[in-house]
DNA sequence: TAGATTGTTAATCGATTAACAATC
DNA sequence: TAGATTGTTAATCGATTAACAATC
C-alpha cells in the first residue's frame, strides 16, 4: 500500500456498500458516478476519487457494475474475513449488540459474553453463556478473537484494553464514554453514543429556521 | 449568529465537554489551551480556534476556568434545556437507550416509548409503559417530543419519520440503516453502528504492523 | 512591570470539486 | 465511429496549524 488513505474516505465506504447493497436487491446492474451521485447526496467526483484510492473499478462509457463494485468494497472493508467477537460488559447495551443478527451478516460473529456480575454468570443470551471476566485468558487461548465490543463503565474500560492487548486482541470497538487512544498496539473505533447525542441538541438549537 | 460553524468543530465539543467535566472532578480550576492540548491530543491552537467560534472564554495569562468553561459549552450544546426524548422500536437497543441513565444526567428525558409489536404494549420500562405507535398522535399532544430516537428497522424508518415531522417532531436520533436527509424539517443524527464496525474492520486489515 | 497565554490573523495543508483527456 | 463515462490532473475551497500582537 503506497499512500495512506485519510479516515474521511474511510468513513464514506460503508456508506457507499450500503447503496450498492440496495441497488443490487432492487436489481440494478450497472450504475453511473452521475446516478450514484443523485440518489446519495454526494458529488460525482467525490465518489470516483473515493473509489480511485483503492482501484479503477469502472469503465469509461459504462459505469460500475453494482455486483461488482459491491463486492469489491466488500473486500476493501475486509468483509470477506470473518471476524469473531467477543462482547465485555453484558448489560442492556451489550446485550443489544450481542443480539444484533445483522452483524453476523457482515462477518462478524459473537464468540464469547463477559461480564463481572456474578449473578450473570452461566446466563445466555442467544445460547452463547455469560462468562466471568476472570475466564478471557482461558478463552482466548482457544477461541481467536478479532475485536472486543467493550461495553462496560468507562472506569473500567482503560484497563480491560491493556489487558486485551496483552492477551492478542488488538481491535476494540469501544462504548465506553473515555478514550483508549494510548493503549499499546490497538485498533480503536469509537461509539460515543453521548457526544452524538449533544451533537444533536446543538443542531437543534442552532437549526436555521 | 453570523457564521454557520462547521460539523467538524460541533463533532469535537462534547470531547472537550467531557475532558473538562473530568477536570472538574479532579478538582482543576484553571487551564491553558497548551496543558489540554496535551491530554486530549490535538493542538492548542486547534482548541482556541474552536473555542473562538462561540466567543473569548479565557483569559490572557491566565488561561481558561475550568468550571466556567465547561457550563458555557454545556450552553453551546443546548444542554441548559432539558430535551424530552421518546424512543420508537423497543427492541434490544431501544431498551437498551431507554435504560441509558447517563443521558438523563445531560438532560435528556425518556418520556415515552412505542412499538407496533402487542405483545409489547403495556410493558414498562424504568416505569415507562410501552404504547402502541398509533397513539403517537395523541400522546405528542399533552407531552412535548423534542427528539425521537429510531431503533426500529429500517423498512419503518422513512414512513415513520414522515410521521413524525407533521406531528411536530423535528429532531430524529437515527439508529436505522437509512439515511434520513430527505425528510421535510428534520434535524437528523445518525448511529450507524454497522458503519462503524465496518471502519474498524478495515483499520484492523490496514494497521500499519 | 515582566511573564504568560489568549484571541486572531496569516500560512499551510488537505480534502473536495471541476475539468478534461483517455478509453470503452 | 460517436457517445458516454471513467480515471486523473488541476483548481478551489475549507480546515488546521503557526505566528504574533494584544492584554491580563
Amino acid at each position: 500500500m503506497e499512500k495512506e488513505i485519510s479516515q474521511a474516505v474511510i468513513r464514506r465506504m460503508p456508506r457507499y456498500y450500503r447503496y450498492l447493497g440496495e441497488l443490487l436487491d432492487a436489481g440494478v446492474e450497472r450504475i453511473s458516478s452521475n446516478e450514484l451521485s443523485s440518489c446519495m447526496h454526494v458529488t460525482a467526483s467525490q465518489i470516483r476519487q473515493d473509489l480511485n484510492n483503492f482501484g479503477g473499478f469502472g469503465q469509461q462509457g459504462y459505469g460500475y457494475n453494482v455486483q461488482y463494485l459491491y463486492d469489491e468494497i466488500g473486500k476493501i472493508l475486509g468483509l470477506n474475513e470473518t471476524h469473531n467477537v467477543i462482547v465485555i460488559g453484558i448489560g442492556n447495551l451489550g446485550q443489544a449488540i450481542a443480539n444484533y443478527v445483522k452483524f453476523e451478516k457482515l462477518g462478524f460473529k459473537i464468540v464469547g459474553l463477559f461480564d463481572v456480575n456474578p449473578a450473570l454468570k452461566g446466563k445466555e443470551v442467544r445460547d452463547i453463556p455469560i462468562r466471568m471476566l476472570e475466564e478471557l485468558p482461558e478463552f482466548v487461548k482457544t477461541t481467536r478473537v478479532d475485536i472486543a465490543a467493550l461495553t462496560l463503565p468507562k472506569q473500567n474500560a482503560e484497563a480491560t484494553a491493556a489487558q486485551l492487548s496483552s492477551l492478542g486482541v488488538h481491535a476494540i470497538w469501544n462504548f465506553a464514554h473515555v478514550d483508549l487512544d494510548d493503549v499499546e498496539d490497538m485498533v480503536v473505533e469509537n461509539v460515543h453514543l453521548s457526544d452524538s447525542l449533544m451533537q444533536l441538541s446543538y443542531n437543534i438549537a442552532n437549526h436555521k429556521k
